[in-house]
DNA sequence: CGGCATATTGAAGAACATCAAGTAAAGTGG
DNA sequence: CCACTTTACTTGATGTTCTTCAATATGCCG
């Protein structure tokens, strides 16, 4: 498999070569810019597959870069990552919401930029299923607004008249119905590029349910109109739909069955596996999580929950330590009745 | 709006001329034929709305009626109603089989016949919503295979590879899933019209529930083959499907959250509510269901389930006779707690 | 460091499942 | 068509599971 050309944007020498061997070593093909007019000559000349930008630099800043390199067709869906030194949350803000894909701050590990440029190039293959050139409804994500959310924020909530469809390009996000006793169920945990809240919007309906940000997360915003007119048009989105739709509706029959007939214990063990899957990345097992999350991923009070929490603790399945889930035994939660 | 014109093909004069006049009371335009040839022409040439058929005729009997007229395409899709004096099952599973819509047997009382015709009438109007004419993959019913079930047949069960997607023509099924202690929860009941198992065709998956037929019923088989090709190929069908699923999803979400968190009282309340919309059709409230639909229906006991129906008799919300439920208080069964 | 939110444990009782036993209904084969 | 068998329905008694209310503990934030 012929390895990855990578663009990288910096006025640091030091810096730039450095990450440029870095990459080389690890078979990337690199090109170099020392500002950022050059980057955005370099980068519709060469079109790399995916692009570091520093953020503070002569001539025209990162920001000047993605917004130029935003414009263009061709560069439109080059992965593009920032780096930065300042660590500060409205700038990493600001650049997820011109369409930046992620945030790298100064300094950083070798693993770490690695790790993010392989995940990078990863999705961007995913998200190109969608981007189909052609026409002006061929693309769903063409008119896609691009908003960043706080944890506890909530996007839509029930009644909300559907104005986008969601796609969860970096976070975490729940979706939950609450009965008039204000008890609440977990319908769905999305991650990283899930669709969302695209559920009422064929029957014309209102939104069902409640999508809250569990941390910080950016978000695509697809209008409906784009949405409903490509389902219509384009074959790829609605059997891609179609098929997210079926899925949906086999994980939400078997959620019936467990809530119908699976006791507490073993559906608090089932959402910390779900939780895990999603939390738990790269090796380090270990969450923090509140306790009501998992209590409506399981259908049952928050005290229950914890209940079980301190018999898995007991039997060595999990630790907890100051309010932090471990699983210790990933295999024993999700086999049968234990 | 205009009435809708139905051609009578029966050899007894007294019958047909007093079946025609019953018609044309009603409205109705009415064309008779006095065999089967005779029929066979005047339903190519008149091409009427519904046609009735007698099955005991000279020169051709009703089923070689039916199955010439079903391989024209102008007449395929017209509603086709058998008369007949003797009410066996085989005789009717014939008819059904060949692709009749319904049955009547003689003697019948006028609101008896003209229900029926009214009924498919009205549903033909349905169904011809999938018949765009056109080329040959244009009708998802084209090659349908038409099968009766008696009650308590499976179709299908957990794990069995999709061959077809079906269409409940006539009668009732209940698809369900086990757990592996071996209790069910009812996914879905289905009733006249409805599709099922077309669920998880789209992940090539194998199906993950069970249908199971209730009571004797009108099958037709649609190959998945044509299924797939027509979801791909066909707007309106995919966008119906589309809906379908959706539609379905929202249903399930708010099953989900009754049975993470209503009482067993509520839930059982709901199932009858549920059954006496499938069941308690045209005005009398009574309907015969086994108690351990009941009860897998709200995700319970059977003894529990019985228990709470004795409570619903008692508070006189329903009426038990000879294990036959009647509906007394629909509107107090459907509201909140009580 | 105090105040607020979240997490944890305890105890009492309601809700529900299970087992057991009896009754009514529905097939079945002579 | 009837005795007989089988299946479905119903009720009672008992014990488990889970919720609820209450009290305490811990972590978090300015």
């Amino acid at each position: 498999m012929k390895k990855s050309s990578i663009l990288i944007i910096e006025d640091n020498v030091d810096i730039r070569e450095n990450i440029s061997e870095l990459l080389m070593l690890s078979g990337y093909t690199t090109y170099e810019a020392p500002n950022g007019k050059l980057g955005v000559t370099m980068a519709l000349e060469r079109l790399p597959d995916l692009i570091l930008c520093d953020i503070m630099m002569p001539e025209l800043d990162g920001y000047g870069v993605l917004h130029i390199l935003s414009k263009h067709q061709q560069t439109l869906h080059i992965p593009f990552i920032f780096l930065t030194a300042k660590a500060e949350k409205t700038d990493m803000r600001r650049g997820m919401t011109l369409g930046a894909d992620d945030y790298i701050t100064k300094p950083f590990d070798e693993s770490e930029l690695l790790v993010a440029i392989e995940n990078r190039l990863k999705k961007s293959h995913h998200k190109l299923e969608f981007a189909t050139v052609g026409g002006q409804f061929n693309d769903l994500f063409a008119h896609k607004v691009i908003k960043t959310y706080g944890a506890k924020q909530l996007i839509y909530t029930e009644g909300d008249t559907p104005a986008y469809i969601y796609f969860l390009h970096q976070g975490k996000v729940k979706i939950v119905k609450m009965n008039k006793d204000g008890k609440e169920v977990v319908l769905e945990l999305c991650s990283n590029d899930d669709f969302f809240g695209y559920w009422g919007v064929l029957e014309d309906q209102n939104h069902q349910e409640t999508a809250e940000v569990l941390e910080d997360s950016v978000i695509w915003q697809i209008p409906v109109e784009d949405f409903t007119l490509l389902l219509v048009h384009n074959r790829e989105v609605s059997m891609r739909f179609l098929k997210l739709l079926s899925k949906n509706l086999l994980l939400k029959e078997n959620k019936m069955l467990e809530l119908a007939y699976e006791s507490v214990r073993k559906r608090v063990a089932n959402a910390l596996v779900a939780l895990s899957d999603i939390y738990a990345v790269n090796g380090h097992f270990c969450m923090r999580v509140p306790r009501e999350l998992i209590a409506s991923m399981a259908g049952t009070s928050v005290e229950t929950a914890i209940r079980m929490l301190s018999e898995f603790k007991a039997d060595a399945y999990i630790d907890i330590a100051s309010s932090e889930i471990t699983i210790l035994n990933y295999e024993m939660l999700k086999k049968a009745p234990f």
